[in-house]
DNA sequence: GTCTTTGCAAATCATTTGCATGGAA
DNA sequence: TTCCATGCAAATGATTTGCAAAGAC
């Protein structure tokens, strides 16, 4: 934990960031969820313990973080809230149940080899893409059948 | 153009909705853009020739029409604002440049394949996914190097 | 005539911004 | 000490909702 603090520290510091308690905490906080989180649902974890800390914080924080590479950025289906996780060292995408609307991280991305031949059927030089898959997990398939 | 009026007529009775002036126009007027629209952009577009139109039917009638999947919606990088445009027959998605926001569709999707391997490997049924991919359009680059 | 759809205005939700204070380097 | 970061409150932007009038079937 200690340790996991000293190595966002550094980054912080690399990145020409000043090392704040709220966002050690915020960093703290993406990376103990498993699963991307809310602006909204970062607040109120991290009020709990931090009873001061303010909602536009936690924006200004994420935006930060996000230039800087360290937390990355994802949107949800119903476009609604942007949702936050630690940036992954390894590129990838994730896969949403569409029932209890859990998220876990496919490893691997299908699409290198694909930007390469839409690069050059097209012109384009490809910069990135955004992908979320959708489906349903095996808990929600055994729990609609158990109906 | 009458046609292309009469099918969309067809289309909203099959799907138990009134054929109403706004539906029509709205219809009418994403399927003459190339390029997917904001709510908004569409509303502008309409109000020349509709003046009484409020903003507020065309999100409630892009809602009904994207429920009925006659007009499909997407979410650009940036998270802001929804855009609307008709939903193709063939499942296809978009390139987007990231220097003049031009979208132009990709034919053909890359995920077919990919989706039934990761059902496999996950067990999760799989629904469906968004992709959208980002780069720099060939009129972009040689504006870049004009400089 | 009945039930849906619309227009308008007000409400809501997520996110952003201005500004003075507080805190890290 | 010098800026960057924070807290608070107010502003913004996109989208939604309540309600009465208008329109489609």
């Amino acid at each position: 934990m200690a340790e996991q603090d000293n190595r966002y520290r550094e980054r912080l510091l690399e990145s020409g960031l000043k090392v704040t308690r709220q966002r050690l905490a915020l960093l703290a906080a993406i990376s103990q969820s498993e699963t991307p989180l809310t602006a909204e649902e970062l607040f109120m974890r991290l009020r709990r313990d931090f009873a001061t800390l303010s909602l536009s914080t936690v924006y200004r924080a994420l935006d930060t973080l996000c230039e800087k590479k360290m937390v990355s950025r994802s949107v949800l289906m119903d476009g609604g809230r942007a949702m936050f996780e630690i940036a992954p060292e390894t590129h990838g995408h994730n896969l949403i149940c569409t029932v209890c609307h859990k998220i876990v991280p496919i490893q691997g991305c299908p699409l290198r080899d694909y930007e390469d031949s839409l690069a050059r059927s097209t012109g384009y030089v490809i910069s990135g893409h955004k992908l979320e898959v959708y489906g349903v997990c095996p808990q929600c398939q055994s729990k609609s059948h158990a109906v």
